[in-house]
DNA sequence: CTGAATGGCTACGAGTGTTAGCCATGATAG
DNA sequence: CTATCATGGCTAACACTCGTAGCCATTCAG
């Protein structure tokens, strides 16, 4: 190679999603990111298609980071509940634009993998998958009105988080209507 | 009023959810807007503080729709979650705001409302609110997954809201859970 | 008929993303 | 050891954004 790299793709991811984490998205200009890792904006354009694609790569990093928080979250449905709210907490731009921009197919299987297999321990692989979007969706739904501040009824949000957790989970491996068929009027 | 109104803040809100709807928020541009009420930009700062200030007006007029929508939804659990989803739907991007922008708290107390007086009665006073939560919850989540493509492991999407209906209202109303306190470890 | 307040406008400034094109570097071929 | 040339960085520039300043025409109130 020429001229040395005076950074590299890692690099601008990693100070993207800082900014993004600082500031929001809007935080996250092309400038700015340049700046953070010592270099003019152009330059960026040598490792990044354009903006959008940037931001892409952010949230393909963050859907790594929550796979890997997901992996190593013991497997118990409870656990990997926690685990999920935790992210939101820690990187709740990231967790934003998780549901915001679209991240590739195979990622997202990854990420999906450990509920997966503690579905199919908990409510048998005929209904894994349904068990597993009943979660996630309740979960991400939860985070999401947290961190958009919509919960504002009152009551301790520690309390509400738990109070689901023990609901679905019960009703899960309870499973008195796990076991219909999801067809149906 | 000296010089004749051009156009209105109604029809300014207006133009704005459906350039937000035709191509998402950068198409919701003060030029544009100004364009689809057949004014210059500069003159919608008259009757708006700036774009962020429109972009609220936007999410409090959806969310006033929306809660229109769950009041005329017969008031029966199912009912209200079909009637939320199909709100999601018919507008994506508005949906999408009302989990970005910050809306004030009266108007989502009042978007509230009807799922609080069905919750009441369907598990009792004392659980109502957690209830509601965990409802909502579950039905932003799955809407906001669906809306941004994330499920894609499979499956038809009505059979799986279909499922997670079934099993979160058998849930509440056989409330084997919820007479319990959320309390707990 | 006059005065004043108001909504619209043009012009402008600051900041954004992005492209074009140049230049210095340094690994490689001879 | 020299010459080549691909490459990463840079400056300059363009198009577009939001937002402000300030003017002008209108029309209502007296």
């Amino acid at each position: 190679m020429p001229t040395p790299e005076r950074t590299s793709l890692d690099e601008i991811i990693d100070a993207a999603a800082g900014l993004l984490e600082k500031g929001g998205p809007s935080a996250v200009t092309m400038q700015a990111v340049a700046q953070a890792v010592g270099v003019k904006a152009p330059s960026l354009y040598k490792r990044v298609r354009d903006r959008e694609a940037l931001l892409g790569l952010v949230g393909a990093a963050a859907a790594d980071d929550l796979t890997a928080r997901l992996e190593t979250a013991s497997g118990g449905l409870d656990d990997l509940l926690v685990a999920f709210r935790a992210f939101g907490h820690d990187r709740p731009e990231a967790f934003r634009l998780l549901f915001t921009t679209v991240v590739d197919a195979d990622r997202l299987a990854a990420t999906s993998a450990p509920v997966l297999r503690a579905t199919t321990v908990a409510v048998g692989e005929a209904h894994a998958l349904e068990a597993a979007r009943l979660l996630t969706a309740w979960a991400t739904g939860f985070v999401t009105m947290e961190l958009a501040g919509a919960f504002r009824l009152g009551g301790d949000l520690d309390d509400a988080y738990r109070y689901g957790r023990r609901h679905l989970v019960a009703s899960l491996t309870q499973d008195q209507v796990a076991a219909r068929p999801a067809q149906g009027s």
